[in-house]
DNA sequence: TGATCTGGCTATTGACAATAGCTTTTTGGG
DNA sequence: CCCAAAAAGCTATTGTCAATAGCCAGATCA
């Protein structure tokens, strides 16, 4: 039994790679573990359950995640900021699927690293408004609202939902420039009295 | 052996209620038989698979969200309707996540059925966005951009991904006021917006 | 009434995650 | 250098699923 060398990391790094390509939930032990050359129980000398490989790939995910937006972003301010980190958030999103869904997965409570990874990377888009000059709930609603229009549009393009014909990169472009004209406007704007509905 | 009144469309409902209970991913058959009682393999009496019965959800689910949208938007325009459209799709998204998380899936191709409700419903929110006298492309850049705000902040919503203290209900109300002030200023030259009726 | 269709049932299969328990390789302290 | 123990592989097995096969009773209708 010559040993293969893996490690948790290695592992959850094919796997990530591997559910990139046949999809989150279609991911197999047996299947990865074939593609790893050991057999399907062997896994579980590094990993605790798929479940616990999930979570290694969304905490993977995360981290570099977090680090692509903070490198798009670095030395640069409002608008050009956010059409920067915009762009790279997209990028990134579509070259590993996968694992951009598992980086919306909630952290478990009390898992310290997940949910340190977690808060770094809002803490990106966070920093990114801050030319904005927004305060208190008037920031947290402007984070919810641009990680809310990213998060859709590319969850949507990943599904496949854009059947029209209309180029999709442009559509991006539009709704990055929507973000930013609505953002102008953030402070300003009256809370809104709304009808009834 | 008495016979329990199922059909198709009512087993469809059951585990849609179901779903929206445990989380979609997490209904199985013999739970849902259980439910229905009868035994699991007697559910193939009414369902083609798990698959089946996933796209049966859909589609009714499909069909509700698009008339309570249809509903929601009856008789406003502009920004009135808007607000109500999204107030309507939000609502209804919480109060029923697991056919919420259906209603996102793509029509397999050729299944019309499918492809009809999930058009009609597209069509009910383009509608709204005809005030804005978008044509063409610019069209589908807003439909694109309003799907996808009011579809990333719902679905992080019930993800639980907003943990902040601030209120989501008046985060909502912001995304949906930037929504319509970056509709406003789509097309360059801002368009006046009808008044509520 | 009796043939046929429908909707239930038990038994079984195959894919999968997960556990138990054994063996071999690697490693590290004396 | 040596050997004890940890680490990493293995086979065998279990339990939970979805799914299929094949049987039987109640309903329907000529």
């Amino acid at each position: 039994m010559p040993r293969a060398g893996l490690n948790r990391d290695r592992v959850a790094d094919e796997a990530a790679a591997m559910a990139d390509e046949v999809g989150l939930n279609r991911l197999t032990l047996a299947a990865l573990a074939d593609r790893l050359g050991i057999r399907q129980p062997s896994l579980y000398k590094h990993i605790d359950s798929m479940a616990g490989l999930h979570r290694d790939i969304a905490v993977n995910a995360k981290r570099d995640l977090g680090e692509v937006l903070a490198r798009a972003s670095v030395g640069r301010a409002g608008a050009d900021a956010i059409s920067a980190m915009s762009h790279a958030y997209r990028d990134w999103a579509l070259k590993h699927p996968a694992r951009y869904e598992a980086s919306n997965r909630m952290p478990a409570p009390g898992d310290v690293e997940d949910e340190a990874v977690s808060l770094a990377a809002i803490q990106v888009i966070a920093d990114v408004l801050t030319a904005y000059s927004l305060e208190g709930d008037d920031a947290v609603d402007a984070i919810r609202t641009f990680r809310s229009a990213l998060h859709g549009f590319v969850s949507y393009e990943i599904a496949g939902a854009f059947r029209w014909n209309a180029d999709v990169d442009r559509s991006f472009d539009r709704l990055v420039r929507g973000v930013v004209v609505a953002l102008d406007q953030w402070v300003g704007t009256p809370t809104p009295v709304l009808p009834p509905v």
